[in-house]
DNA sequence: TAGTGGTCTAGACCACAGT
DNA sequence: CTGTGGTCTAGACCACTAC
């Protein structure tokens, strides 16, 4: 009844026993060495089988089932869900989506200023009203086609953000090579029609329908560290995620 | 330096102890007695101060950095992120949406059939090509102003759906009451122009920009239960959620 | 009744941050 | 160096499901 997990863990390793099986198991399915509604075996003897323990086996299982690739339901048993769901559990930046999908991301910085924040934005950034932040504007295009309008805001003095470097690479990724370590966004998904401006910007005409985020992410001491404006083109975007229920 | 966390656990519930902590941890900051940056005392001494086992009081503490409430930072702390964040974390229905945030939903049932599975339908259900479905068409509205038009296919026979019941509660909370547990969704959120009849549903002018959602949502077995194509008045509503860096 | 995942304990050692 | 969270073990009992 139940598939065979075939596993092994490397203890020399220093990447957690959980995080190798869990990885493992992920392999399997994409694979389809593991179909999906496959029932798994119970926890007990995946652990014996790998030479783990059952908490450690669990902490493996409940990462993929955090990720949507697993289900399980109290005396049944564990299954793989039918049907692929997205996988990404990352705080990923549009840069670094883009560059997954093979999409060829370039940017280009409109501005790139320091600025008074104003009320909205130094509460947002939990900056005193007024305070300087650092503003930018840039122009995200994936295969050479204008693709989004990207507005943040940041805190003055986290990194140097000067016009090449952000052309080079993502903001977030800019962020993390300066120590900073995102934790945690809050974000706001809409939509709106374009202003002239952005209509001019993106290719479209005014009044097009346009996807819209706002977004402000928190570092690892629970700083607010970036907020984001951005406005997307649909045809060529849209945001995909996956829901667990816990 | 730290924060005092004052809770106590009743070991006579039924509720799991990591959850009671949990509650009253996410209370107290709610209450503003945990301020934003707060950083609480460390795991073994909260394990300590509670009569439990440092595992139990680690799986508290992970479900509130799962809900985007704290951050952890290994050989620093734990700390009250600032600012508030969606704390959402479950697989809502627009109607608890709505109904949590006091804005009073009613359903108009445009259409309830059994129809053969278009290719794209039958494939996001993982029925055969052309297997009967049910065909779901509702109007949502809130405070009494039209705000979504909602499509749904599910597989015939998992409940009893009629009119009549689907306005008086959504279509999860229907699901839920036969026994159907959902736990996983994969969905995209997206924009586009209105038709001139979703225009006319919603009042809106033809071309209006409108934000969509599709969904596919599998239950506790795997099993795909419901696939939904919704559209949303941008100007009412739009999706919050928080995002968690693992 | 048998088998499953859910919860809980009481330890241990390690990696990393700040001093 | 000290203190923190991260990982891991080897058990235990319980709640729920299916037969």
């Amino acid at each position: 009844m139940s598939s065979p997990v075939n596993v092994a863990v490397d203890r020399r390793s220093p990447v957690p026993l959980y995080f190798q099986v869990a990885q493992q198991i992920e392999a399997m399915i994409d694979r389809g060495e593991l179909l999906p509604g496959a029932r798994l075996e119970n926890e007990v003897v995946l652990a014996d089988q790998m030479g783990l323990s059952r908490p450690t086996m669990r902490q493996a299982i409940q990462y993929l089932v955090d990720k949507g690739l697993l289900v399980r339901k109290r005396g049944v048993g564990t299954q793989v869900v039918h049907g692929q769901v997205k996988r990404n559990v990352e705080l990923s930046s549009l840069h670094d989506d883009l560059l997954r999908a093979n999409q060829y991301p370039t940017t280009k910085v409109i501005s790139a200023t320091v600025v008074p924040a104003t009320d909205d934005i130094a509460v947002a950034l939990h900056q005193p009203p007024g305070a300087e932040v650092v503003r930018l504007e840039r122009l995200r295009y994936a295969n050479d086609q204008p693709l989004a309008i990207l507005q943040n805001w940041l805190p003055t003095g986290l990194a140097d953000l000067t016009p090449e470097r952000l052309e080079r690479q993502g903001l977030y990724a800019l962020l993390r090579a300066v120590g900073v370590t995102l934790r945690v966004a809050s974000q706001r998904i809409g939509a709106r029609a374009a202003t002239g401006r952005e209509a001019t910007l993106l290719t479209e005409r005014r009044g097009a329908p346009l996807l819209t985020m706002v977004r402000t992410t928190y570092d690892d001491s629970g700083r607010a560290v970036e907020y984001g404006s951005h406005v997307y083109r649909p045809a060529l975007y849209s945001f995909e995620m996956a829901l667990v229920e816990r």
